[in-house]
DNA sequence: GTCTATAGGCGGATAGAC
DNA sequence: GTCTATCCGCCTATAGAC
């Protein structure tokens, strides 16, 4: 938590101007690292992209590596705030875990580059960085799992599996969505958010009559 | 499925020797390329793993790409014959499900490091290469599709969201467990296949009463 | 099948002017 | 804040002896 707390600090102090430059060499990075990995895009490419020489890269950050720590950071700060938002405002356990979902889902496309990049190319950061990173996501996986642990006592959720491996489970099924969903395609986020509440809570075998989930979200067909 | 095929034939006709040694280097560099990632692997380290000159390296492969071809070509034809044969040992269409998740898992944590090297670093193949991969890649997605369809229209599971879906959800939950599997941990491939197969099939929500699969496979608390 | 030696290129990063 | 010019190290791959 300590550490967490110092990686923000230092991703907001640091020699980095929030300047709109900036900002557009990180969404920049971001797409790239996350098309064509981090260790295989060059400063040169970037700087392309950007449509500068290499050398003005250097003015915004100190090295490459100081890009993709940024946008971890970013990333996870987004969705963890977003999904602890959404979460606080719904009192019913099993609602909770509905709204985590929905909101997880929305706030990773969000930030599609940028979460998909923390995700893969994390190992490259250096140690230190690494672990702060690290720090950063487990806490947003124990909100997860605060959320399950709650719905669980509660009685809302199966207890013959623990909480931990639910919450990986979880975290497994949306975070890789990331993968194939296409923003133009012919799911909307809002549906692949739906899509995993259905799935997750209710399984895919067909309830042997009606007896789903009460307040059933099966109106119509999905896509 | 003519350029999977046409992918397998390379991959096993090449200069490639099937010696010992050449399986060692395989081994290697899968493990490698899952811990560092393929780009920032260097044939030095793969050669001093192995016990060699990194220009020894070259009489087995000709160029470093090969291995990682070669690793998702292996990955790939392994989990889909080995799924496959499963598969068709059973009638029932809901029990396929059952058995293809858990043929699944196994298989792809018997090569764990080359499985996830697969998903991860197939970017960093030259464009037909990869394009054979996704072939090969393409090949098993349908395997699971066709038991996720037969499933749904023998009315064993849910219709209400396409196969496509249903399938690229069951992909995400059971591939990227590989990320924090521990082969160590308090949790047996075996155990990790019956857990998937509980959260897909049934969801977590906790069911009505007893209301659950009839052939129930919760007799005990996991792990 | 493995070695030593080296080619040849590309990469991140710096110096210093404007 | 961006430029030109350049350093230097590391990387893949090859040549050719044993």
């Amino acid at each position: 938590m300590n550490r967490a707390k110092s990686a923000l600090t230092k991703a907001n102090s640091k020699a980095t101007p929030r300047t709109s430059t900036s900002q557009r060499l990180l969404d920049i990075a971001a797409k790239l690292f996350w098309t064509k990995g981090y260790a295989s895009t060059t400063t040169r490419e970037i700087a392309a992209v950007l449509g500068v020489q290499k050398a003005s890269i250097y003015h915004h950050v100190s090295r490459k590596e100081d890009l993709l720590y940024e946008i971890c950071v970013t990333s996870l700060e987004h969705i963890r705030k977003t999904v602890q938002a959404a979460v606080d405002t719904v009192p019913d356990p099993l609602e909770r875990v509905r709204t985590l979902i929905r909101a997880h889902v929305a706030a990773m496309l969000v930030h599609q580059e940028k979460h998909s990049t923390m995700l893969t190319e994390l190992r490259a950061l250096s140690e230190d960085r690494r672990d702060e990173v690290v720090a950063l996501r487990d806490a947003y996986e124990e909100l997860v799992r605060s959320v399950l642990d709650h719905a669980q006592r509660a009685g809302a959720i199966r207890d013959d599996i623990p909480v931990k491996y639910l919450s990986l489970s979880l975290l497994d099924l949306m975070n890789w969505a990331i993968f194939w969903f296409q923003r133009d395609g012919d799911l909307s986020a809002d549906r692949l958010g739906e899509l995993f509440v259905r799935i997750y809570l209710s399984g895919v075998t067909r309830p042997p009559e009606a007896a789903d989930d009460a307040r059933a979200l099966i109106t119509e067909a999905m896509p």
